[in-house]
DNA sequence: CCTTGACCTTCCAGCAACTGGAGGCCTTAT
DNA sequence: ATAAGGCCTCCAGTTGCTGGAAGGTCAAGG
């Protein structure tokens, strides 16, 4: 497979699987004209990466991961760790985009939004107070 | 006020400072001896981006801000277009991560985090099909 | 007067994870 | 023979900083 296909089938662009090469997450053959020919088990492991950076994981836990799954005496509770550690990071984040949300929701309720200058969001924000709390 | 009481007040690193000057959003004064010279509209200014950066503004969205906070002919109603844009991104990333966190909450309590390798985790990663709806 | 240490300066490099474009080779079909 | 499309490499840019190196400045103490 070239990589148009490879890129078809594994739902990623051409160039994101060259950078995955690049980085040394894939590797795959060359034919004599320089072309990548990308077998089935890159294609399994394109798609892998995928699914695993829709999760958010990053590169380097992806890595991890794709480790795991080739190591056949893994324990499954490496991956577990590794995925609860991930789920923490993404309750971090949802929690700090929470509280965004909730002062800026107010800020813009708050705000008469017509033609006059007066504007209680730009006063918020020249406020030496903090306006989200940390 | 020297770049390191500045930063002190406004509750921003030296460097980050000295990159907003770089990118235009800041012209504090210099002295005979080079160093940069701060006064209250510098503090103000950056103790502004600060407050909009934490709300999860982009350094453009805080140009904006700041001009129209500059801008004492302004309508009330520019800012808070700006701002309900950017609670509407916010909202899109907060469902987007709560999708992750969802079908990950989901597998990592399917994974028993044993020592035996077989693992729901990865197997799912390497299913063909979407694991996270797009 | 000299030194020490804290502060300031610039410039360069790097992070994450790609994406876009230029310039050029390869293949396939007409 | 030529045109279209796919492939190649290399370089640069994105966002918002952060770190470090090499060096100038300033204030206090000996």
């Amino acid at each position: 497979m070239n990589i148009g296909q490879v890129a078809e089938k594994a739902g990623l662009n051409a160039k994101t699987i060259r950078y995955y090469e690049e980085i040394g997450l894939i590797h795959p053959d060359r034919g004599l004209n320089g072309y990548r020919e990308f077998g089935e088990p890159d294609l399994h492991k394109l798609s892998f990466v995928r699914q695993a950076r829709q999760l958010g994981f990053s590169i380097d836990e992806c890595r991890e991961l794709s480790n795991l799954y080739e190591d056949h005496q893994r324990s499954s509770s490496d991956v577990k760790i590794l995925a609860a550690r991930h789920l923490a990071e993404i309750d971090v984040k949802i929690s700090e985009l929470r509280k965004m949300r909730l002062v800026l929701a107010d800020l813009v309720e708050q705000c008469s939004g017509d033609e006059r200058p007066n504007c209680p969001i730009l006063d918020k924000l020249s406020d030496r107070k903090d306006i989200v709390s940390k």
